[in-house]
DNA sequence: ACCATGTAATAGATTTTATCGATACAAAAT
DNA sequence: ATTTTGTATCGATAAAATCTATTACATGGT
């Protein structure tokens, strides 16, 4: 048994391939199939069902390849203790971002953190938070930012802030007189939210649920960026929710619709996620500070009530 | 960066000698020296201090090897899940022993075990609880039976049973004539106890500085097995005190001497030992429930007030 | 039933790697 | 100084991993 041929196990597992999986490991296919027959040859058992179109892991199959994650990340993990004693804090690093995060987050922190850590190849990638979750945990991602608590077993959240949200209401709206603004008075009908699976609208609707409606399912609009929700919102239909970083940049003569809730006002957990093995703990450790630095600055410090995107389930 | 280079580096860090470690893994030595120079290479780190005799490994060296250990580990574990799925129950097993559970507990569940899986071939030896320890870590054991609780990081204890101690006290004793002894009637200076190493000595001490005495230190013998120590009493030497098992074998005309603690009986708890990455978890369940079947009909159910070996520390 | 297609297994050649035996070299012990 | 003990180096060899080319085997479509 190698590291190698454990690594090409989990090549064939993930695409259910030989084929795709040679690619991707970088050898031909005829390399895997010896390759790994030769291991379950080693190991007296059938890894891969190779009736099945397309190839299937057996019973047994399944815990091999476990193990087979176990064993490679562990051996992962190596390079981590050196880079560790030497200090070096590089390589590639891939970090998942929710949308409703991605615009006003990246910035924010990006140019700072490449100065300060040019060895670190970061792959940015927008994800949903479902996306988010698989990818943490079958190692394609090495850390993700998006909205808290998950509470998913094997994967690590560490808060990086609370984001409040504002209310963006136009003019003629039955909220537009008052200055503050409460849970209560939110009418789930009366919202504009964005498209599913961005996890703002889970934080959003659990908002109204609690403090008002029965949510009777059936939204007026939905739409993809804030942006859009905002001109929505100024052609009349509707009120909208903004997180509080969204409003930093929009247009001076628009802000005079922007509404804050009364403290503790409703807010969601933004939390840096990553696998509880904790491969490349020296870059998530970096992350967090820069992060968490530059956010410092940006919310004021407020006395919040969190939003969790899972109180829904 | 291979499993066989690993290993190597583990053999030659234990040994710090590169042609023991050589013998030790079926290699010859340049063997040896070629792999790690390649592995230490390939991290660009230097694990071994070569200017010192015995070799030495250095400050990251000592890292690596503990990586290196989990990686092994958990390549050793693949085995465990194919073993697990085929039921299959054996291999070499390396049980560790304290000298005072060794001659009563060991002929109980031997043969029994053995029967029951003869696929295991079972490595039994003499050690103290000292030993049992390092070579439980250092993975030389694959699982121990000593007195807990030890409480050891790393270390998982579970308790097979508790055995009660019993007072052996000659004629002319100053408790011979009580039916039920306590354990404010120990005095230290009057009983016979085993020599340092063997922990049964370290329950006994308590049990005595927790009933009586400060413990003036000095014993007046120190003996290597209960057979002597029951000599040495008739001889007029004094009291000891034996744990239960050992009252089932000894002479009848000599059982007439054994007076039980009242209740609750101060005793001992013994426990099966291994290391918490659960290496061979199988077999170590299947020699817990041997043991504890056996043990079970054995050791009559009483009260009993547990003598820590740790206590005194 | 036959063929096209996608995919894995096999065979043989080639390259790479691991290991060995012999020996050189260095440091400590005598 | 010489012997002992132990590691590094060298060249040869055996073992292995990988490649290219090809075959085998399904599956679905015609």
């Amino acid at each position: 048994m190698t590291i190698t041929q454990l690594k090409y196990v989990l090549a064939v597992a993930e695409h259910q391939n030989f084929t795709k999986a040679a690619q991707k490991t970088f050898v031909t296919q005829p390399t895997l199939s010896m390759q790994i027959q030769k291991l379950e040859e080693e190991l007296s058992i059938q890894i891969f069902d190779r009736t099945k179109k397309p190839i299937e892991l057996t019973a047994i199959g399944k815990k091999i390849v476990n193990q087979a994650r176990n064993i490679v990340n562990e051996a992962d993990r190596m390079q981590d203790v050196v880079d560790q004693e030497k200090g070096f804090i590089g390589g590639v690093f891939k970090l998942g971002i929710i949308p409703t995060v991605m615009p006003t987050l990246l910035p924010m922190f990006l140019k700072n953190f490449t100065k300060r850590y040019g060895k670190v190849q970061l792959k940015i990638e927008e994800l949903t938070t479902d996306e988010i979750i698989h990818k943490i945990k079958d190692g394609h991602l090495d850390a993700a930012i998006a909205a808290t608590p998950l509470e998913i077993e094997s994967i690590k959240e560490r808060v990086l802030y609370y984001e409040p949200f504002v209310g963006y209401i136009p003019e003629h709206h039955r909220l537009f007189d008052k200055q503050k603004i409460e849970g209560k008075d939110l009418d789930l009908d009366d919202i504009l939210l964005l498209e599913d699976g961005h996890c703002f609208r889970d934080g959003v609707v659990n908002l109204c649920k609690a403090s008002k409606l029965q949510a009777g399912d059936s939204f007026q609009l939905e739409s993809g960026s804030f942006e859009t929700l905002i001109k929505l919102s100024n052609e009349g239909l509707g009120m909208t929710l903004l997180p509080f970083l969204h409003t930093l940049d929009i247009p001076n003569e628009q802000k005079s619709y922007l509404r804050y809730f009364t403290e503790p006002s409703p807010a969601r957990e933004v939390s840096l996620l990553y696998n509880k093995n904790e491969l490349k703990l020296q870059i998530i450790n970096a992350l967090y500070e820069s992060i968490s630095g530059v956010i410092r600055g940006a919310i004021a410090f407020q006395d919040v009530k969190i939003i969790s995107p899972k109180a829904k389930n």
